[in-house]
DNA sequence: CAATTAATTCACATAATATAACAATATTCA
DNA sequence: TGAATATTGTTATATTATGTGAATTAATTG
């Protein structure tokens, strides 16, 4: 009869449509559905787990714990991947983000992926949401919350809005809080590696009553291209390691208030704390 | 008997087409069918995949994971379907559109995958873009090619800037051509199902010295919510299937000149017959 | 906590497929 | 037409995918 052997990228469309359909798929079970040796379904686990498609334990595969990661692939290869790397960590922080947030506020949300992170949780809230983002903004479009974007260009690795024109439509918004990924922190400031990404973060820091950087641990002590803001300007950092020494100490005495996201996760009664 | 060979366009057009129905072709299945060495298909799979419309394995060839279809839906997996079906179609249609393009000038894109196939194959050339779309703005600008956007709102189904702000931002650009993506026409004009989006591509139209419209057959006769223009602000019509008769005549009378695009896949000497 | 069993990895053999270089053929165009 | 160009076919070589069985690791159980 048929002979019923499947290529690779048909094999893992069976296994990734049988853990949508069961949640769990085993390697024996693949393995007689494709009339194929375990060992290649292992291999096509591993590939598949490379990808974030799903996550592997002892006799099975299962789905992956990466709520974003999945359903959204539209992101972009590189933040996405970032995106599940430290995804606990990132959804600890956004956790914590989320509760400086009141409702009928105005909020800035910048680029990266922790702050898309927060972005993901905050859809559906009664605020008001501007963002330079792409990613973002077309998230929380597609999930019915509003996002204004200034004008500008979009240019470079990063997809986000950049320019002059952005800089001068930034001045006539005033946010309650502005939320801003860094990608370094050294002891005079929050650094970026690219500079026009640095000159819209810097305008928006100024147009916001607080700002509050969001950044993982990885990013400590790395120094960039071009600095962000002095400490000054900042009201609090939300990560989820405490700081070496004399960075803390540096931010300690320039007023920057810290908060430490535990990467356990907590049942919550409701989506948020503070009487949303 | 009919031994008779085949000729590169029609090799292509036999891969795609088996490519459509199966969803995969194998390298000695189409070589069996065309009578030819395997080594020729595997030329043309490298074709082929150089212009998007598949992606090569080991062994195989299947469906791309369509940027046009992807990006554009993130939920609905028959619309995903959809736009692969007419994924060539969109294809030519963006072949013929590019022809109109010329070096340096300043190009409008409007939302739609339709557009968006154009503008997949407009990266790198030395042209200026505008876009209201973040797929296209972020697609373009991850390829080196700065885009231009207005501020504005981001709202509702479409990942696309809407609003005031984006009317008023976009009547301070002047384009030389603007590449429309519609949802309906109809005997006295074009039509789209958003009445924010229809403001947005009016005011387009506007700013333009050529407006070209860009449709797959598929959209003849239907009518949507709201028009975006009469016919005579359209100078051509871009798509892959003659109107229907009424159709043709309302257009013809307004002088809307138009191509229509050969869904049959050559090879070109140049990427673009006009001199770029 | 061994002892057992199942699952996984590893290393290697083999088959399938891809690539590169060049020869042969067809096609184009002056 | 004949020279120039592009396409196709052939072969040898490299790369990749898969299968097998032994060695290793993790889970289970008495």
């Amino acid at each position: 009869m048929s002979s019923k052997k499947f290529h690779a990228s048909q094999r893992r469309d069976m296994i990734l449509t049988s853990l949508e359909r069961d949640g769990l798929v085993t390697v024996p079970m693949i393995a007689k559905l494709c009339d194929t040796s375990e060992m290649t379904i292992r291999r096509d686990f591993d590939f598949l787990e490379e990808l974030g498609l799903l996550a592997r334990t002892h006799g099975a595969a299962i789905l992956p714990d990466s709520p974003s990661a999945k359903k959204f692939d539209t992101i972009e290869p590189s933040l996405d991947r970032r995106a599940i790397l430290n995804q606990r960590a990132k959804f600890a922080i956004a956790t914590l983000a989320l509760q400086q947030i009141e409702p009928n506020q105005t909020i800035a949300l910048d680029v990266g992926s922790t702050v898309f992170a927060l972005a993901e949780r905050i859809k559906g809230l009664p605020i008001r949401v501007f963002s330079t983002s792409l990613p973002i903004a077309r998230h929380l479009g597609q999930a019915g919350t509003k996002v204004y974007m200034p004008g500008g260009a979009v240019q470079g690795s990063e997809p986000s809005i950049v320019g002059a024109q952005a800089i001068e439509d930034l001045r006539r918004f005033h946010f309650d809080i502005s939320f801003i990924g860094v990608s370094g922190l050294a002891e005079d400031g929050f650094y970026d590696y690219s500079i026009e990404e640095t000159e819209i973060k810097s305008a928006m820091v100024l147009q916001s009553k607080r700002n509050i950087v969001l950044m993982d641990s990885s990013k400590f002590g790395r120094v960039s291209v071009a600095r962000i803001s002095e400490f000054s300007n900042i009201n609090m950092l939300i990560t989820e390691q405490t700081p070496p020494d004399p960075l803390l100490k540096s931010l300690k005495a320039a007023g920057v208030e810290i908060l430490i996201a535990s990467s356990v996760v907590t049942k919550m009664k409701k989506e948020f704390s503070n009487g949303f």
